[in-house]
RNA sequence: GGUCCCGUAGCUCAGCUGGAUAGAGCAACUGCCUUCUAAGCAGUAGGUCAUUGGUUCGAAUCCAAUCGGGAUCACCA
């Protein structure tokens, strides 16, 4: 049930009652009572007293009063200054667990329930390097977002596109072909995204001195950049490529496989998978015939030098060249053709969520009115789910620099370091080798994981390598680590929780009442957090929900309680907050464990 | 310069659909393991919520301006 709007009704009758005051229930404002009032919610009298024709005081009162009299699930209340806090029974809160523990699975609606159906593209990586820092950041929302998103009963098609083709990969062809003698990710036993991003960075290497051997010879900047041998001879390869020469392709094709065969570790080692991979390659000729379309329309015009553009200054926004004068597209004119493909493909899909860092803003804009202008209703369900980039403390990434944190080498430091803290604490004992290897992938990825999903998308972030390896305070190692604590106490206990009724008549202490108003909160955070695209949202209610726990298990004996209905109602507490932080956790992609 | 985002404790972040004395964690300092896992709990200290003005019973929250930081304004992707 919804205690508040609940509530809020009983409010809205006494207020008409009262001072003849016809108000709506939505416009009764109650808010949560803070931790230093006694109450459960709290009301603002401020909006009655003109009605009540009496002080914030006397009004909180008149309401509280009239509000025990015919509420009989409320207890108590008492007015500070003007505002009114009212506090249930705790057999009204009992009653609120049971409910809770009774459905299956609390604040999930069921799967697919809505016929919703949203694709969400994320990770989106280039073929020549392998993935760093803020992919990491890419791939945990994304898919944080996608879990999220299902928990509201739509359907999520996740996909991701992989830019596969261009100027970028030939790079790193060309340095392979020039200085590779060879090399495989088998002859080096080097990751395959890696090996490709050496050649990446050795193109950038013999690029560099070229140029300054030419601005030697007294070329200028600008045109050494141009001249530079090796640069011609990527140039070269990129139109071999798009004229389909047969070599040319088989080595794009062999080196792109060893860039999916790292992918596909990273990806399974971060926890996250897609529905479906498109390939640039694919889809680049997309949007050309629809370039036709908008001219047809008039949404599109045509400039002397034969290139086709859109003038979007009257949305507050430039005019966009979506053809170049050669006829060939630009990095729009795909995403335009591709958007609409995709719709095509998938019939029915509501919305498109396109997870991409911020520094495209503008670009979402304008393809989104560009979808809209065209006559695509859906443009306006498209949502561009911006994010911050990580910054590092020494300043931005650079990848040409080596200035990047890679994701596979951060993961195998976290996994070392929970390693490292779990031998420590000396907390090894009565695991097999293999469950330990799988608990220190847990608690660092965890780490990591919780790290950068805590705070809001769309802030950019800092990421301490030091800071970040804490395993202490507000982090995914001490939520990890409260989970084990109570599912260490439910084996102890040993009997079927399953068979425990709650007694109605217990007074409540007052954490577990507490936990039982964060637990029924959990619903709303994931309705909230699915609302706003913003995984944080879970993430510190989460954290929130175990620290409270902690404060009451350190406060309350669970199982040394001697008092049968209280030890039996600590226990179904205990197991429902496990069961809370388990699920919260998993639309984060984070595991819990049993142990710790 | 135009547009967009951001500015909260020494540091990293919550809070922002207006409400009570602005919250956590880290770092510093004090306590608590013969009792359910101390990766924990309790406490001390730390703030002009960038600045100024406005809106009102009430502003960290809304509006405006200013200052500071970032992004973006390609026939690159």
């Amino acid at each position: 049930m919804n205690i508040e709007l609940y509530l809020s009704q009983s409010i809205a009758q006494t207020v008409n009652k009262l001072f003849g005051l016809n108000i709506q229930v939505s416009e009764v404002v109650l808010q949560k009572t803070k931790k230093e009032f006694e109450g459960d919610f709290t009301l603002v009298t401020f909006p009655y007293i003109k009605a009540a024709k009496a002080s914030p005081e006397k009004t909180g009162e008149m309401i509280g009063q009239e509000l025990l009299q015919t509420n009989t699930d409320l207890a108590t209340f008492n007015v500070v200054k003007g505002f009114l806090n009212l506090s249930f029974t705790s057999s009204f809160w009992l009653k609120q667990l049971q409910i809770i523990t009774h459905s299956p699975q609390y604040g999930f609606k069921a799967p697919l329930s809505t016929g919703k159906r949203i694709m969400l593209e994320y990770s989106s990586p280039n073929t020549n390097k392998p993935l760093h820092l803020g992919h990491i950041r890419n791939n945990l929302l994304g898919y944080s977002v996608a879990n999220i998103i299902q928990t509201q009963g739509h359907e999520v098609i996740k996909v991701n596109l992989v830019n596969d083709r261009g100027i970028h990969i030939c790079k790193s062809m060309i340095a392979w072909k020039l200085f590779g003698n060879g090399e495989t990710p088998q002859s080096s036993g080097i990751k395959g995204d890696h090996l490709v991003g050496k050649y990446y960075v050795e193109f950038d290497k013999a690029y560099k001195q070229q140029v300054q051997a030419l601005i030697e010879k007294g070329v200028s900047k600008e045109e050494a950049e141009k001249q530079a041998p090796i640069m011609q001879q990527t140039q070269d390869l990129l139109r071999l490529w798009e004229a389909g020469d047969k070599d040319t392709l088989e080595l794009w094709k062999t080196m792109n496989g060893w860039v999916y065969d790292g992918f596909a570790i990273s990806y399974k080692q971060l926890g996250v998978e897609f529905d479906k991979t498109y390939y640039e390659s694919n889809t680049y000729l997309l949007g050309k015939e629809v370039v036709q379309e908008g001219l047809n329309k008039g949404v599109f015009y045509k400039k002397e030098n034969g290139s086709v553009a859109i003038d979007l200054t009257a949305d507050k926004l430039d005019e966009k060249i979506i053809l170049r004068s050669d006829g060939t597209s630009v990095y729009i004119t795909q995403d335009i053709g591709t958007a609409i493909e995709r719709y095509k493909e998938f019939p029915g899909i509501s919305q498109m969520i396109y997870t991409v860092g911020n520094e495209q803003d503008y670009h979402f804009k304008v393809l989104f009115k560009i979808l809209e202008k065209l006559g695509h209703n859906w443009a306006k369900e498209c949502y561009h789910l911006s994010y911050g980039m990580v910054e590092l403390p020494e300043g931005k990434m650079k990848s040409r620099e080596g200035t990047v944190v890679d994701a596979d080498d951060l993961m195998h430091e976290m996994i070392v370091t929970a390693k490292e803290t779990t031998t420590e604490l000396g907390k090894v004992e009565g695991f097999t080798e293999a469950e330990l290897e799988d608990l220190y992938q847990t608690i660092g990825l965890g780490a990591l994981k919780y790290f950068i999903l805590k705070v809001d998308p769309k802030k950019k972030m800092l990421f301490d390598p030091k800071e970040s390896i804490d395993f202490n305070g507000h982090t995914g190692p001490f939520i990890q680590y409260t989970h084990a604590r109570i599912k260490s106490i439910l084996r102890k206990y040993n009997q079927d929780t399953q068979a425990i009724v709650i007694d109605n008549s217990l007074e409540l202490h007052e954490k577990e009442r507490e936990i039982i108003k964060m637990i029924y909160n959990f619903s709303k955070t994931l309705e909230d957090a699915a609302e706003t695209y913003n995984p944080a949202v879970v993430a510190n209610y989460v954290y929130d929900l175990t620290k409270l726990f902690n404060q009451f298990y350190t406060e309350c004996p669970i199982l040394k309680e001697e008092h049968e209905p209280v030890k039996q109602l600590r226990i179904k507490l205990s197991e429902t907050t496990a069961q809370i932080i388990n699920s919260g956790m998993k639309c984060l992609g984070i595991k819990v464990p049993e142990r710790m």
